[in-house]
DNA sequence: ATGTCCCAGTCTCTGGGA
């Protein structure tokens, strides 16, 4: 079973992007965040025709989370089960002009259904701007009630993934330059914090678990030349309980979908796969890797 | 090096967000 998550920044400009590499990876599951439309506009034929079911959250202009999955989805809830989030697309309610206002919870930023009997949660933290400020705040009160939600909701020995743009970087491996990120948002002690409060639930990193070198990331900024010198950061995570977490054999970030042409997200997905027990699907680490390098290289 | 990309509305430019 191979699952992943993508901040795509926008799936309207990502279309094409999206549906091509759902035919190079292979993925069951595609987490999907940043979307950028509304459940109306989510484009779930398109998809149906390559096998896979969209489940959507989304609220028009800005954020909105997804799961694509090819081996079912149900159960579905999003917002954390809060009801509806606002529409920023309908004009009126749209700015945040009162700072102290800020409410991560009228945005779509949590959708979650189970697929192949694991519960897939797809995640998209917010921002938080400038450490300190009211959006930050915000942003830690995001984590903790994603925290509860797990704690009233989810059973600690049930197969779980949380998944998706989590805008933290979990430690300073992470990130390229510890220097020059310090004093800015995604590398700050109380983001890392909330972040182990989420792991000491009991979820792994699952691209950690089999990927220990550094200088692997899944964000890299658009402008001066980030990408091309490889200063980013890894933010995508897939995050497994127990269960999850020992059926993982391979991960891999795909630098290859940032690239152009044409324009690229600013991130990369995050892939892992898990071993399926009576099943013939990962032959271990090497058919794992064989099997990537097969489809991803092709060398005439 | 405040350097790019995406969105909606003010609509071939601007402002906001990342």
């Amino acid at each position: 079973m191979r699952i992943a998550t993508w901040n795509v920044n926008s799936l309207k400009a990502r279309q094409e992007a999206v549906e091509k590499w759902l035919a190079k990876a292979e993925p069951d599951v595609l987490l999907v965040q940043e979307t950028k439309l509304s459940d109306a506009d989510a484009p779930v034929m398109p998809f149906s025709m390559l096998g896979y079911d969209l489940v959507h959250h989304g609220e028009g202009r800005w954020n909105g989370v997804g799961i694509l999955s090819r081996i079912g989805a149900s159960d579905v809830v999003s917002n954390f089960g809060d009801g509806p989030v606002r529409d920023s697309s309908a004009g009126s309610g749209l700015m945040v002009s009162e700072e102290d206002d800020f409410n991560p919870f009228d945005e779509a930023r949590m959708v979650s259904a189970v697929c192949g009997g694991i519960r897939f949660v797809s995640l998209y933290a917010p921002n938080g701007r400038v450490v300190g400020s009211p959006f930050f705040a915000g942003k830690l009160r995001w984590f903790e009630r994603l925290r509860r939600w797990l704690d009233e909701t989810q059973a600690a020995d049930a197969p779980l993934v949380l998944g998706g743009d989590f805008n933290v970087t979990p430690a300073d491996e992470d990130v390229w330059s510890p220097a020059r990120a310090h004093g800015g948002t995604h590398v700050s002690e109380p983001e890392r914090e909330a972040l182990a409060v989420l792991r000491s639930w009991g979820l792994v990193d699952a691209y950690r678990a089999v990927r220990p070198e550094r200088g692997r990331f899944s964000w890299w900024d658009y402008r001066a030349g980030m990408f091309h010198r490889n200063e980013g950061m890894r933010i995508d995570l897939l995050y497994a309980s127990a269960p999850v977490a020992a059926r993982v054999v391979w991960a891999e970030i795909d630098r290859e979908a940032r690239k152009g042409p044409p324009t690229p997200s600013d991130h990369a997905p995050v892939v892992v796969d898990l071993d399926e027990p009576g099943k013939a699907f990962d032959a271990g680490w090497e058919g794992a890797l064989a099997r990537i390098a097969a489809r991803t290289k092709p060398r005439p």
